[in-house]
DNA sequence: TGAAACGGTACAAATTTAGTACTATATAGT
DNA sequence: ACTATATAGTACTAAATTTGTACCGTTTCA
């Protein structure tokens, strides 16, 4: 279906929450609550986010996750590296696909890396903070 | 990981071989011996491809699939569309979210289609042809 | 020092995808 | 007409992936 991780659904809708005060933070059960997501997933799609560099992430009581900011020079292409390892259309255009059952004979070697090539460069284009915006405009009707 | 199906991979491999002589007809067991294609698999491809349109059938002895005629035509998108069951980078997108648990609060609602759309048109630039053309200069290395 | 909260890892459940099997129907050639 | 070949359709099984959960360790504030 070519279709993004349930994770990653959930990793934008946290995004911007976070989003709507830049310098509160938030734990991983209160995003949990806002957001009607489980907490564990929460947490762990907050976990995600952080060691991508997306949010900052403070430790020990009164911690929890803080937005770096603005999202105007985040492209979406980023989000799906960090949530979903990055974009490859085949096993092979991952380069390990030493277990292929039909490398031998497989006439594609290497092609599709264009085709990702070019929708990355379309996930380039579209900044995360042109998502973020449409969402707060949502809440608001 | 934001990736074709296997079935969609096989797809483009399979239509490299019809094209090698438009006039042929290949028999399902066949396209498996020249591709390594497990049959069954190859067959089910085969099946599909032709219910969209991308191939023409034969029935009977001495039938198969046979190409029709030029993919320059031909967009990505129409493969992704046969495989796969188009784009749909969410749930929502799809417009059967009526189970979707955080819907009350989903503040993005909607909002990724226009990502879906951005994704779309890049692949309809990209012609079957294109990838086809590749994989047969592959072939004479 | 204790409660709150993140970090990492590992595990269990659910869903999706891939692969197979079987029956029915159609066609070519004898 | 009969038989062999080959697709069409459907249903089912098995494998892989994705989701969701749990646990333990570490950090930090009060």
């Amino acid at each position: 279906m070519l279709k993004l991780s349930k994770l990653t659904d959930y990793s934008i809708i946290l995004l911007s929450v976070l989003s709507k005060d830049n310098t509160r933070c938030f734990s991983a059960s209160t995003l949990s609550t806002m957001t009607a997501i489980p907490e564990p997933t929460a947490a762990k799609v907050m976990k995600m986010l952080s060691s991508g560099g997306l949010v900052v992430s403070v430790r020990g009581a009164h911690g929890g996750y803080r937005s770096i900011g603005s999202y105007e020079e985040t492209a979406l292409s980023k989000i799906i590296d960090i949530m979903e390892g990055g974009i490859a259309l085949t096993d092979c255009a991952t380069g390990d696909d030493h277990h292929c059952s039909i490398k031998e004979k497989c006439p594609m070697d290497g092609c599709w890396n264009t085709v990702n090539k070019a929708l990355y460069e379309t996930l380039n284009t579209i900044k995360l903070s042109s998502l973020l915006s449409k969402a707060e405009l949502r809440e608001t009707l």
